[in-house]
DNA sequence: TGTACATCAGTGAACGCGCGTTCACTGATGTAC
DNA sequence: TGTACATCAGTGAACGCGCGTTCACTGATGTAC
């Protein structure tokens, strides 16, 4: 299983982000094999004895910056024992990411329905989801407590992740026109009061 | 201006009918100039004597679905005066049009960051921000009124939008485990209590 | 009313380009005895 | 320690396919006098 030599996650991983980079730069039209391994400067028989087909590589690319992503809002949430706190926290880790890791963030918003994704569509459904249960099992302990109101989960997921990511993509679109830090400013409050029970 | 003849007008909804069946049942891949003529009957040089290029056609087509998709949604918030009910009508008929025209949502849900937009996406843009402009009008209306919390319009904006929107990807993409009714449901109150001054 | 002309609508073969992929190959590294 | 061998890593020319687009053309419709 494991590799007889190790030089070769060096040059994987110079095509992962130089892929990430071609993305960003020249957009779905520019997403090309020939693109990436021009930019990079590794031959074209390399990039397919790592990743076997150029949308092997798009879907591994994917999962790594969706995880990357995914884990940084985790850490966030069970920073905090309140759902208040925790919810707060997430917001703003996702909108920090956002700005920090622009790349990713727009490579994974723009994603969603692509074709170089369909063919490893269920590995990629079932990396998110995993992903996914552990921030619905957070949200879930904190309605069990009475601290959120007895929702369905999907409403409460809608109302966490929905207003965040429309932010995100409009910061994404518009940067110098949308002011995320006023948006992280108040966002948290504003969900938080969507999502509490009482009154 | 006006065009001598006028059946032309018919072969040209022909192929923009086609071209939005054609890219719900092969997804982005698929959507290419052939399969919207083999698809519709029409002659390749007939479809770039109305459209230009492929481009134009898709660029048509999303103005159209967006701009259908707006109005049924500015209908549903000037039905109502005030804030609370005006955006109860909007959420409902977000979801219900949604629902009703799942191709339409798909086309414009998938197209957001795709290339065949980029080369008219200044009309487009444009075309967008005009029916976006009376909602949030609307939305300011009501804030001056004092019955929506003064927030940033951003943040006011991707509150309303944000959940819904995250709720219609959801069910777009899987229509048979998602209850959208529920949805529909417990949304507007939810979305309200974000958005209400005091406390 | 007739006819000449301009414009609109529609046709489909042909073209070039660039895409993803294949493949036969060389070189580097690790393993066995 | 040396050497034979298997596997991993990397190379780049070549291929076929299907894409969007072009173009010279015919037919239909409306207009002018």
């Amino acid at each position: 299983m494991s590799p007889k030599q190790h030089r070769g996650a060096a040059t994987a991983d110079l095509l992962l982000t130089t892929a990430l980079k071609v993305f960003v730069e020249s957009g779905q039209q520019g997403f090309t094999v020939s693109a990436v391994t021009a930019a990079s400067g590794v031959s074209l028989g390399s990039l397919y004895h790592h990743f076997g087909s150029f949308d092997g590589l798009a879907a591994v690319l994917y999962t790594r910056c969706m995880e990357q992503e995914c884990d940084t809002m985790i850490a966030a949430l069970k920073r905090s024992r309140t759902a208040r706190g925790g919810l707060r926290a997430f917001v703003q880790a996702y909108l920090r990411f956002t700005a920090e890791h622009r790349d990713i963030a727009l490579f994974l918003h723009a994603s969603a329905y692509t074709g170089y994704l369909a063919t490893h569509a269920e590995e990629i459904r079932a990396a998110k989801a995993a992903k996914m249960a552990i921030i619905t099992d957070w949200l879930g302990t904190h309605i069990e407590k009475g601290e959120i109101a007895p929702v369905p989960a999907p409403v409460i997921e809608a109302l966490v992740l929905g207003p965040v990511a429309e932010t995100a993509r409009r910061w994404l679109s518009d940067s110098d026109d949308f002011d995320l830090d006023q948006a992280a400013r108040a966002l948290p409050d504003r969900i938080w009061r969507s999502l509490r029970s009482g009154q």
